[in-house]
DNA sequence: GAGTGACTTGAACATCTGTCCAAGTCAAGT
DNA sequence: ACTTGACTTGGACAGATGTTCAAGTCACTC
């Protein structure tokens, strides 16, 4: 094959069990099988990595921070709370639903961490990593509807990141993207009541209808 | 070893099963692993089991059964409904906390569910006894506080699912209970505004106070 | 107490896995 | 041209795993 320096055969490699993971789950990820997909024999694995381990942790710092620079800058701007909400909501879970195989594979990265000494830090950094970006997001709808956070933002993210992950296991399970993407507007009608206008004062719509709380998972809203 | 009829064998196989998958993942129950766990010689799990797949299916009927059936039957009664929400929620979330290693074999046996085609509908029968036990806890729920729920419970029990899934992963990942806890309290709060008095007219107390809808996740509530 | 059939045993087999390594190939510098 | 060293190759090895099987053991019935 082509002779490459290591650090761009690293690349490769990490690119070839990344598709290989996702496609066939974790353990499919053989040594031998990325070789394969990559089109490399046998031994140039480890020559670029010293562990089959090594190598699984760069794949979940690959795919973790794949998942994370989506950064939502792109929000228009002047938009109202709920509607800024709603926008972020809808691309976060269209990322989510155009990638079903990554998922997955994020899922069985975290708990092959749990088990396993030698991917240790993967789990958190994952979440770390899932953290940030909800708060980058928080923050990005902060600007472009000019409204603050009633909780600290790092707070909120951690419900978000909670949410988000069980409609997306439950999606992963169940295939219906319609019932995930209903139960997600949900948390953005609960995200409205906890943004503030950015000169002080009030809640944007505090007492009015404590429905607008969940105005998606209204049956009457969505069927 | 002791002799016993088959039906009897396959109980204890699978209960080690249960136990060495628990421990140390669901990769480490291997056949050899999960014999000489109930201290029975190779041959046995094959004359008791066709399959490994088929143990491994029996295992993960046992484990779901078993985080179904705790009903909670046990709910005081004329509790007012916040009050028998975090009753609930305390419960459920013991019987999560207490049981670290059952719980995370629970997600690898989802995400093996999702690649095999041999534990195919595995994943989907826990999800479908998640749903279950989760509307039977909010029937339980009106029950105790004579209320009834402004949503299908089956609809609301999606959400509870999810978010508490959503907070058993993170708590798995980053350990950190008291955050977990405060957060399924924020669901409380705001399953709290879907509660209707039994005798119909409107919702326990909508309008008085939106921040109700999380209250446990007000950072001045549990700091 | 002999026989029957349910249960048990552990060796054997084929396959797969991560890891190693001796030999090979190639590009660049002298 | 030749040397050097980075990169590649694929065979070899040890260990683990699922599965099979012929032989053994025991309880129970007639």
């Amino acid at each position: 094959m082509n002779r490459m320096p290591v650090a761009e055969r690293r690349e490769q490699l990490v690119e070839a069990a990344l598709t290989v993971a996702s496609r066939d789950g974790i353990e499919a990820a053989t040594v031998r099988a990325v070789a394969a997909e990559a089109g490399v024999s046998l031994g140039v694995v480890h020559y670029c990595f010293q562990d089959k381990d090594e190598l699984l942790r760069a794949m979940a710092h690959a795919i973790t921070e794949r998942n994370t620079v989506r950064g939502l800058e792109d929000l228009p701007q002047g938009l109202p709370p709920a509607t800024a909400i709603e926008y972020a909501i809808e691309a976060v879970w269209a990322s989510i639903s155009g990638t079903r195989g990554s998922q997955l594979l994020s899922y069985e990265l975290t708990t092959a961490s749990l088990r396993s000494a030698e991917l240790n830090k993967v789990a958190m950094e994952q979440y770390e990593g899932q953290w940030a970006a909800a708060t980058q997001v928080l923050e990005a709808i902060g600007h472009a509807a000019d409204v603050s956070w009633s909780m600290d933002a790092e707070e909120i993210a951690r419900i978000v990141v909670a949410v988000v992950d069980g409609y997306s296991l439950a999606w992963l399970v169940d295939g219906d993207a319609e019932k995930a993407l209903r139960g997600l507007h949900g948390l953005g009608g609960y995200l409205a009541t906890l943004t503030v206008p950015r000169d002080g004062a009030a809640a944007t719509e505090p007492a009015t209808d404590p429905a607008l709380a969940a105005p998606a998972a209204d049956p009457a809203g969505a069927a």
